[in-house]
DNA sequence: GTCTATATTTGGATAGAC
DNA sequence: GTCTATCCAAATATAGAC
């Protein structure tokens, strides 16, 4: 086993690649180019570009999974655990100004495609939600945990979204620090808000 | 003058084939055949497929300007007015579960193209950002309008990427009520959210 | 598994007749 | 202003040698 197959360096170029350029946007040849193959051999192990749109979503799926449980792992308590969450927005400030939320920009490119994988996408933002929704039950919002993981997530796809089309850091920090401090008010917060 | 020029048809119909398949997606071929002209004709009226883009942004801003004047008119004071605003979710909710919003997408889109033109694109958010600060200002927000506008901005935009992304018409309506009940807060919300 | 070469289609763009 | 015909480049995809 070498120590990263080329087909594991095709999904993880491509990954990047999607993400920065757009799926539509990404060329076999930009692909095969970033890897290092031809053309070619790109077809040995790919035989569509939707099989390697797959294979990139399913690798985003598994990425999310063992970062969740890592956030399950490391945080301590649920409030900290939804705030690891949230700072993914500092975190990945640079790349989200520039290219938006990897998710949220993936979920509109396919569905303005029509494409079939458009629901897989979406199921990564589920992986959140319902991560989201099990911390906010630990903290005693009952009925209403699901509704607030929601909320949480279509705020931070605003913030995404909007600070990419200003191009605007002060916005996004201070939007992170409406978060808190809203998140702060849960379980009993004043409007769903 | 005819009824319609056949570049304001271009434009018109360029506009909906961007929204609704994406800017990169939508060939000259694909708006040759909406509009029911040759691919020849086309280059008659545009000399590259930036141009047409160019042509919708304009037409999407003078649409906007228009629509921002007619709330203007219409509305019975700053906060009914930022309601019409919020509402265009609920009255454009098929088209937004199916493509997302028409400017956050856009934006989004040519920010990964790298595209000149998404600065352009980004300014329809700045108008609806400027006629919200306007309002908020009306609403004695003070030095806080411009903040709580860019708040209500990215709300309905995290909304839009949500309800398309899981195709969910009652998320779209309890934020909605979300930020009405927020907005009756206003200009003194308990924290910013 | 990887390469070169090539087939096929599509998309952007032009020339010139009507 | 509109059309047909055409060019060129790029993209997907395949065949077959190494």
């Amino acid at each position: 086993m070498p120590e990263r197959s080329t087909r594991a360096m095709i999904v993880e170029k491509a990954d990047t690649l999607f993400y920065e350029g757009g799926f539509e946007a990404t060329s076999f040849a930009d692909i095969a180019a970033v890897v290092g193959i031809s053309r070619g051999n790109f077809y040995h192990h790919f035989k569509t570009k939707d099989d390697i749109l797959d294979a990139v979503i399913a690798r985003r799926i598994e990425q999310t999974r063992g970062m969740l449980a890592l956030w399950e792992a490391e945080g301590d308590g649920p409030r900290a655990r939804i705030l690891s969450f949230i700072r993914m927005l500092i975190a990945n400030r640079a790349k989200i100004m520039a290219f938006g939320c990897p998710v949220g920009t993936l979920c509109s490119e396919l569905a303005k495609l029509d494409h079939g994988a458009q629901g897989r996408a979406a199921e990564i933002l589920g992986l959140f939600r319902d991560w989201l929704a099990g911390q906010f039950r630990a903290l005693g919002a009952g009925d209403r945990a699901e509704a607030l993981a929601l909320h949480v997530l279509s705020w931070s796809q605003g913030v995404a979204v909007m600070a990419s089309a200003f191009r605007d850091e002060t916005f996004l920090h201070s939007e992170v620090a409406g978060i808190e401090a809203w998140l702060s008010t849960v379980p009993d917060p004043a409007p769903l808000t």
